[in-house]
DNA sequence: CAATATTTTTATCTACAATAACAGTTATGT
DNA sequence: ACATAACTGTTATTGTAGATAAAAATATTG
């Protein structure tokens, strides 16, 4: 055993002066890679879009009522496991920045139908080229074959606990 | 074209009641596949933990001064990503729980050594068991060769921009 | 000694998630 | 019709993470 590990002692510590500091198997879990990834790509989304000053959240908000107009709030945010309650500040911020509306919807007073503005439908069209750029840098990074496979393992995961209807985790 | 698409119409809102609505290609988007993975990951992480009250953070902390006692803050948080000022409210509740406590350095009072109490120790030794049936339930979502695969491909994309020493992100 | 580093701490700030409670509206059941 | 329930959006509040700025104490260096 090792003679001398009463606080302040050299072993185990100052010969890791290197930077190469043990993980204790951290880098073993699924959990931590997989966050260290997670921020890793999203630093590199946000760069890409900070020029617009658009962050990832906004960014799938605005896809995702330019693919399908009219949708209403429930139903964007239910998509992408965004709660409702969230949702309402979230898209405040896109409406005052002129890229997208609620309007009003004819049989139902309770719901709005969601738009992008021109301004955020020409916006979009922008965003489109940064964001192909960003996802070709990973796609280097990946190699071959390398998006389909991680993609399949990706959506494995996805579908654990799962959200609920409204973007909450479990519900027991 | 379609013929109707004015605010409040039927098509492409009404009929897509079902729930299957369009993302418009964000699950083409590694980042959007990855940062769903990853909360459901975590989500089944914490809830795996509950039971003991240790979040992932807490977990990171703890394993990496199990590994290597008598390690600066600096250190722990610079190897785990997290930055110094964050690390100290992080610390302090483990060491309110009696989990893990700092101990003066002899040739530095500037810094603290960091170590495990009894009560720690024993705690991980529980964890260990609630982790590892974490990690199998993961890979049977995985399949056989799903997590070499998966690690392979997620650490190329964790070193994109990379932390600088500091747990922050790009450094211009 | 003076100037500069390092290490930890405190205090804010932002983004994002979660919960509870509410108002207005619509749907349902009797 | 009416009472009741369910749905939609909103507000307010809380908590968690990450980032930044600045301070205080100590160490190092010229």
């Amino acid at each position: 055993m090792p003679p001398n590990v009463s606080p302040g002692s050299k072993d185990e510590v100052e010969r890791r002066k290197g930077g190469e500091i043990s993980l204790g198997g951290l880098d073993d879990h699924i959990g931590y890679v997989l966050r260290r990834a997670q921020l890793a790509v999203f630093q590199d989304f946000i760069g890409s879009l900070a020029e617009f000053d658009i962050r990832p959240a906004q960014y799938s908000v605005l896809t995702v009522i330019e693919a399908t107009p009219g949708l209403k709030q429930s139903q964007v945010s239910s998509a992408l496991g965004i709660q409702r309650t969230n949702f309402v500040t979230l898209f405040d911020e896109l409406e005052r920045r002129g890229l997208a509306r609620r309007m009003p919807v004819d049989n139902d007073r309770r719901s709005y139908a969601l738009y992008l503005t021109e301004t955020g439908a020409a916006l979009m069209e922008k965003l489109r080229a940064a964001v192909h750029a960003h996802e070709a840098r990973l796609d280097e990074r990946l190699g071959r074959d390398g998006r389909g496979r991680l993609m399949d393992l990706l959506k494995r995961l996805a579908d654990l606990g799962g959200l609920d209807g409204e973007g909450r985790f479990g519900t027991p």
